[in-house]
DNA sequence: AAGTTTTGCAACCGCTTATAG
DNA sequence: GCTATAAGCGGTTGCAAAACT
């Protein structure tokens, strides 16, 4: 791209964005939609180049976004996704509804890194510490590159064979359908049909590979009853496949939570004037409804459960399509 | 209470990817 | 196919607040 076209033009302000400023951008962007970023900041009376608009809405002003402590289930989620994804924000972002890739990468790095490292899991590899080490540290060697490299990390760049791309579309073809009709977290759920092929040679079946929660929740067709609460009851299975913890607190199952629609400029226009008198109405109801849950698990340590099912679980990864798959 | 260190988050920077001409 | 521009992404930095000494 060589430079950003938009900032060089004049001095643009930098740093922390005032009220104002946030007010102005808001404004403008209710009222006319985003269009091109790089004449947002000149419509809108910003000293700001186009490119920090959009971070700064992105990343702070829109009004889906949930903002507050991540609660122990999406930290539990981001965990999963991250042994799948690697450090693809975005990516994880997107199955984290009100989340933004920014905060969640900073999540990742001030906290969820720790707490993994502290319960011995290596944050890189998602492989218990002394499994890394012992396997000639492999990934301090190739400068953090992970020694055992995650699913879309082999599968999304060049020399990716069918049977990865498959693997990793089933894997992601599960959290979509299960998040369209759960409308809130996306899952990893470990299954992979029976007649995955004969590449790959271990089916869902097997119960020491997937424990009766995963597995089960796999294979088990939506009954006709369920209805919002499918979600809850899929969440506990997916949140707890080593011994049935973390059921979510009835009052944040997440048929609680509501759900804004995303990037769409009718709704934008929607919610903006209640939106322009009171300061996010929708994300600080959700906020509202989540702070109770998270309360004290970002600097407690409840970490041991999810931690190690994650390594867990990447171990399974593995068992299904063996070492040379990752 | 004051100084220092640590932590968490917002924002920036530079690179890559997508798209239009 | 090439080039310019815009958008998207991930790594990194800077700073304010909190925690600690």
């Amino acid at each position: 791209m060589g430079g950003h076209s938009c900032c060089y033009k004049q001095k643009l302000r930098k740093g922390l964005w005032s009220p104002e400023e946030d007010e102005k951008l808001v404004k403008h962007i209710t009222e006319y939609g985003h269009g091109c970023w790089s004449t947002v900041p000149k419509q809108a009376g910003l000293q700001r180049c186009g490119k920090s608009c959009r971070l700064r809405w992105i990343n702070y002003l829109r009004p889906d976004l949930k903002r507050g402590t991540f609660s122990q289930q999406e930290e539990d989620l981001i965990i999963e996704l991250h042994a799948v994804l690697g450090n693809r924000w975005s990516k994880i972002a997107a199955h984290l509804p009100g989340r933004t890739d920014n905060e969640i990468k900073n999540q990742w790095n001030s906290c969820i890194k720790k707490k993994l490292r502290q319960r011995g899991i290596d944050p890189n590899t998602h492989k218990a510490i002394a499994e890394v080490e012992a396997g000639g540290g492999n990934a301090a060697k190739n400068g953090g590159i992970p020694a055992t490299p995650t699913l879309e990390s082999t599968t999304s760049k060049g020399s990716s064979s069918p049977a990865k791309d498959f693997a990793l579309d089933q894997l992601l073809a599960t959290h979509e359908s299960a998040s369209s009709s759960m409308g809130y977290f996306q899952l990893p759920q470990l299954s992979f049909a029976p007649d995955l092929g004969s590449s790959l040679p271990i089916t869902d079946t097997n119960p020491e590979l997937f424990p009766a929660s995963s597995s089960s929740m796999a294979t088990m067709p939506k009954p006709s009853w369920v209805g919002e609460d499918y979600c809850s009851i899929v969440l506990q299975s997916a949140c707890s496949f080593d011994n049935g913890v973390f059921p979510w607190p009835p009052e944040l199952g997440p048929d609680k939570e509501e759900q804004i629609p995303l990037g769409n400029k009718n709704e934008d226009i929607k919610w903006s004037s209640e939106y322009l008198h009171s300061a996010f109405p929708a994300s600080s109801a959700v906020q509202a409804q989540s702070q109770p849950l998270h309360g004290d698990s970002k600097r407690g340590s409840q970490f041991g459960i999810s931690g190690f099912s994650t390594w867990h679980q990447n171990q399974q990864l593995q068992d299904i399509f063996g070492k040379d798959f990752f």
